[in-house]
DNA sequence: ATTAAATTTGGCCATCTGTTTAAACCATAT
DNA sequence: ATATGGTTTAAACAGATGGCCAAATTTAAT
């Protein structure tokens, strides 16, 4: 056999593949043992037979994207890139990555939010403190130039992820909503990677030059008079 | 009757809300036709009296979801407030009201990528194009003094959409996260009021003085080498 | 009070869905 | 060839589910 066709996989993989399918494209509740069955063209007693139950096999498919997500955002955390550098990394990586996997985020979110109690045990290996406190002694000169204090990490990390995040978690309403206005959603997200990664620099660097509510107040009220 | 009980509202009513309930809780997949009688406290078929099938009912619930969400927006784009002043207003506007609606942006976003076709017709009606051309023009003097073109009121509105639903859409996971960190969700919500604003504003404001990615380069490859 | 219409109920049905069971199939070793 | 053990299939099951209907009950009009 000089090809590796679908048939060639092992049965448990292609049950493994199929389930992703339609997993991501159905949610647990939406999609149908029979259609995992028939994407990967055989007998629906066999996913039983490889993994117990639908649950199961919902488990791995889960705990395998979830890995892969999160091994994504390692690499912000490694090498000695400046601050700068490692925020534009990330918006180039993580965008490109999410650019080859656009369900992901949706499906994730989703389930998530429907069955809480099943990814408890995906996270309870992560540490999120850790992480930006790393990140924080890691830049801390850049960031003490900035302003930007320790307990702003939680807001700024989340604020990275939404730039990303969102965008494909609301896909199919940006899809609809640029259509009529002649806007790719490809091309949006091309031109996010830099916007994301500049407009997050320009953040960080001038929040704190002083503060922006009472600097805000009062250049622009004298603006407001004018019209 | 002196007090106003359940049974006092309108069977259909009764049934909407308790739809309401149930469907931003498990998605149309999830939610049983059953589980909605039963926390409307009543037969059944009543539902498919008033409400011809989950479909119809659902479609119903959605409207109205959809709507109460649009409408939120519309006031941003009204008033003679100064960019900033609108900004700030939106976002401790928008994310008070997502505190109150905790789980609307997770349902939405999820029968949205769910079932497109459903959510088509309530986008049909929404320019959005029109609505960020009307902000650019109302602000165009404040945006071309911060050397925005209004080619970027795409990034600049989602990212405006990220920033505020995005927390919301991950509630779940940011509560595990946050957890271990001793940091409340509630809390992070109302700090988020301001630190998105000012973000937000700050970004505007910088992330055109020169070319970012240049400036960046030069002045940060000069931090590294001091490590 | 009588009648007609609207509302509510319980029961039923056809279908779907995850799971189980038993038989068939197949490769390999003896 | 035969036996063995792993693999695959068809059939069936039990419970759930959305929808339907005919009877019962309530409401409103005359």
């Amino acid at each position: 056999m000089q090809f590796m066709t679908d048939h060639d996989k092992q049965t448990e993989e292609r049950i493994f593949e199929a389930a992703t399918e339609v997993f991501i494209e159905k949610g647990l509740d939406g999609s149908r043992i029979q259609d995992i069955a028939d994407r990967a063209g055989m007998n629906k007693s066999l996913l039983h037979y490889y993994y117990r139950s639908k649950d199961r096999l919902f488990d791995a498919v889960f705990e395998m994207i979830a890995m892969k997500m999160l091994k994504k955002f390692a690499p912000v955390f490694e090498g000695d890139l400046t601050l700068e550098e490692k925020i534009r990394f990330f918006f180039r990586e993580h965008l490109s990555f999410l650019q080859k996997n656009p369900r992901l985020p949706a499906f994730l979110l989703n389930e998530v939010n429907r069955h809480p109690e099943r990814i408890r045990k995906f996270l309870a290996n992560i540490n999120i403190e850790n992480l930006w406190k790393m990140l924080y002694d890691q830049h801390k000169d850049e960031l003490d130039q900035y302003n930007i204090t320790r307990e702003k990490m939680p807001q700024i990390i989340t604020t990275m992820a939404s730039l990303t995040v969102f965008p494909f978690a609301a896909k199919m309403l940006l899809v609809e909503l640029f259509g009529k206005a002649g806007i790719k959603f490809d091309d949006y997200i091309e031109e996010r990677k830099t916007f994301a990664a500049d407009f997050m620099i320009s953040a960080l660097k001038n929040m704190n030059r002083s503060n922006p509510e009472d600097e805000s107040k009062i250049k622009k009220n004298d603006n407001k008079k004018k019209k």
